[in-house]
DNA sequence: GGACATTGTCGAACCGGTTCGACATCGCTG
DNA sequence: CAGCGATGTCGAACCGGTTCGACAATGTCC
């Protein structure tokens, strides 16, 4: 059941049918009416694919999938969910692309092949292959992150500096004097990843400007990790009084690290970082971070997107976001020193 | 750049091109090195809508994801994960289609428009209107779960009936007389989600059996809610010393409505239920449960389904998994008594 | 050396839409 | 009533691939 079919059926041409549907031209109210009431009774619909060969687009976009090597985390699955929905409503379906140690070849085929019309990038690195390589072809794209010098592109971003900073200024602000920074896996890091680095830069430069005594890890993406992380840091520096992570795959592990070692979160030791909301609401108690409006990120990227694509020479816009603290309950007055010491 | 384009710079036919490309004719060695050479040159890629148009096949299979109104909890995100993954090793791209509200639309529209050459159900109900439209269509499709009556049709399934009664048999032989069960959401149950249901059967079964004092509840998917759960269980029935979970987003609520009704797990109170591993392990102490082999049932869901793709007369196959309990350190012995009573 | 199979290439048709130019019909105006 | 613009419809070409039948060139056999 074809075009060719309807219009056979409702005794018109095929052109006549197009223009029915897509109105781009005029048609009688009569002969529309018959041409609905055969597409009501077959139930038709227009095949996407002859549609996109014949008009250059897809009404696709792509979402580049972070690998699964990685662990994915519960951010992660937000972006997803909102990116699906948000482009749902802009009537665009969405492509997956896992970019994996063969990024290239599921990369290149979505762009090559042409089978979206746009991309969203996730887990942006501050030199960015794919940012650079889809800049260079024109091909309309988002990141969520922004590169080292991203002047020129479009992305959705948090400001993971200010973020970090925040967290060490709200433990200076409470006392704290020794401080511990969980960052994401150190391959990652070494990766360049921009969340990783410039959450690193905002809480290292903000604890010298507080004259914090500060220590940084790498942890591994999930809660085995996490506990033998925060066992290091206590190996490390005993009088650690609190931690500022942005792993939060590692979080329910650094919880246990602490149960384990008898530090009482928020009496003995504070931790806050950055984490998505209702990830920071499973781990008891709640846990005091910047929420990653994971959702609303989603969102505007496919906005800006879609807005990219509609109007290929619109100038580059950005998003830069940055959440405020929401107080839970993991964080606490510090002694100055480990209150397993002052008790 | 299109196949045409590579015809003419190489001096012959777009017809000895594509023979030379996907190898369906005899092409000289000559001719063939100087086509690679020119392709090479310009960096082509076919067109992949033409080729979905020409051959009737998209290479794309459709996974269908359950609505943001639910929370996603982290089984989702490892089955979404892994069938990417699978996917493309069999050279197969996924589209995620929304199931909301308007699921019709979505749905229709993979289907509809030929957008895919087969899709992959998930949250699958009992009475599957889905599951029902797909087989009348013949459409190349596989559920991860089944529904009431399975014959007939392709899915990869969990055994939920078997592991809730695991659940409620580890429990009673540790002694436990009196278990809540804590199911999804009741508009999910209501919906009859197959997961739900069988559960609960499994449970209520297994308990009639061991004779246990048993209550059953639906608890929304995220924290707060589960925390409320577990305060409504210890004022309906303050000896209950145990709990079977489905609701992997609740646990973390659960854990912490235990931690302030001063239940200390396991000690004074078991938790156990059936939850992705990686999630289990975030959790403190790490919860004994039935572990959801998602990774797994996203892999044999693509396989399956490429499977009945290629050879469409194929007679159905299913996979029933029944994974074991993994010990961990959230059950122990029960007095028959709340051990705040007995200490 | 003619009949015949094999190999390699080509042109044309096709997949199912969209869109452009042409044209018939109609009502309106001068 | 001739001339004109607006309206509605059609046929044909096109998007970029795949595939079928035809056929020329070459090699093989009797």
């Amino acid at each position: 059941m074809n075009i060719g079919e309807i219009a056979r059926r409702a005794g018109v041409s095929r052109s006549t049918v197009s223009y029915a549907l897509s109105g781009k031209r005029a048609v009688s109210e009569d002969t529309r009416r018959k041409i609905q009431r055969v597409i009501d009774e077959l139930g038709y619909q227009p095949n996407a694919s002859a549609r996109a060969l014949a008009n250059g687009r897809t009404n696709t976009i792509g979402l580049v999938f972070p690998p699964a090597g990685n662990h994915y985390t519960g951010m992660q699955l937000d972006f997803i969910g909102s990116v699906v929905e948000a482009a749902a409503a802009h009537d665009y379906d969405v492509l997956l692309s896992p970019s994996g140690v063969d990024s290239d070849r599921s990369f290149q085929r979505m762009l090559g092949e042409r089978r979206v019309d746009g991309a969203i990038l996730m887990e942006i690195r501050l030199e960015d292959d794919r940012v650079d390589h889809l800049a260079a072809l024109g091909f309309p794209s988002v990141a969520i992150g922004r590169t080292a010098r991203p002047e020129g592109t479009w992305w959705v971003g948090l400001d993971h500096t200010a973020l970090a900073a925040a967290c060490v200024h709200h433990l200076a602000d409470l006392g704290h004097r020794r401080v511990a920074f969980v960052n994401r896996p150190e391959q990652l890091l070494r990766a360049g990843y921009e969340s990783a680095h410039r959450g690193l830069d905002g809480f290292t430069k903000a604890a010298a400007e507080r004259g914090l005594t500060v220590r940084t890890y790498c942890c591994g993406d999930d809660a085995a990790s996490g506990q033998a992380c925060l066992e290091q840091i206590l190996h490390d520096d005993p009088a650690t009084t609190a931690l500022v992570t942005l792993n939060e795959a590692a979080l329910g592990g650094l919880y246990r690290g602490l149960a384990q070692a008898g530090r009482h979160v928020p009496r003995d030791f504070s931790v806050t970082g950055v984490v998505a909301g209702r990830w920071a609401e499973t781990v008891t108690p709640q846990l005091t971070a910047a929420d990653v409006p994971a959702e609303q990120m989603g969102r505007l990227a496919v906005e800006l997107l879609v807005e990219r694509i509609d109007q290929p020479d619109a100038p580059p816009r950005h998003h830069l976001l940055v959440p405020p603290i929401s107080l839970r309950a993991s964080t606490g007055p510090g002694t100055g020193t480990p209150s397993t010491e002052t008790r």
